[in-house]
DNA sequence: TAACTGTACTAACTCAGTTAATACAGTTAA
DNA sequence: TTAACTGTATTAACTGAGTTAGTACAGTTA
């Protein structure tokens, strides 16, 4: 459900909440649905309780779960999740825009980018 | 001429690396001029001279600077740093696009986002 | 020669991230 | 009620990247 890669710079409780995010957005966690235990997915990931903990505070601090005590975590309302991801990624989008054009890279050649990415087999 | 940031998460020798990497691109240094030197720019920035060492070594590597022992540090072939900089531009881009699109934006919004930005007045 | 240049190395420090262990309180089902 | 689950909280210790400090060496330049 969620793997972790310990090449990869970020913390793990950043990939463990970018994992969640991911599937939360695309729909493959549904709304109500319920999150793995605490301690569940520790042993699962083979790390600590605390760094799932961690995870999944933030992921509530950002909306995306909503957590009971003595229950457990489950997924909320996607569109509120959804809306939030998508102002992150226009934000994210036209940082790296104004890069690309401060790189003296054309507006044409980043959109034909853009429509490769879009052309693709839906996945 | 390099600004040091201590709230942002990178650490100073690539924020140090990444300044010099946009003034050689952009064309502020220009091919053949003289960096500061590791001492001086150490003290102007109130930070380790290993620090701006390893920036610098590593600028050497990605091929945006030259270094000489005994001489100096020297800014490489523009043509060549630049293009090197469009390649991991175009690489995040296109990371960017699919995510956009895993999120369920439509690839019309990342285009106007786009063209928002090349329309900006050129600074 | 003196003052600059880059380079190399080691030791120590800081801090974020992580682990470990433990404890407490709410929930649920037998 | 008891047992086993849930999330939460807290403290101490460890780890590793990044950084600092200090020193040393070799090439360059005036």
């Amino acid at each position: 459900m969620i793997n972790i890669n310990y090449r990869d710079r970020r913390p793990i409780f950043e990939q463990v909440k970018d994992g969640f995010r991911n599937l939360i957005i695309s729909g493959v966690l549904k709304e109500g649905e319920r999150m793995p235990s605490v301690r569940d997915l520790a042993s699962q990931l083979a790390i600590n309780p605390n760094t799932i903990q961690r995870a999944y505070r933030e992921l509530e601090i950002d909306g995306y779960i909503c957590t009971v005590p003595g229950k457990g975590s489950f997924v909320s309302q996607r569109d509120e999740a959804a809306e939030k991801r998508r102002a992150e990624l226009r934000a994210k989008m036209s940082e790296i825009a104004r890069e690309f054009r401060h790189a003296g890279l054309g507006e044409e050649e980043l959109i034909s980018l853009i429509r490769k990415e879009y052309d693709h087999d839906s996945d």
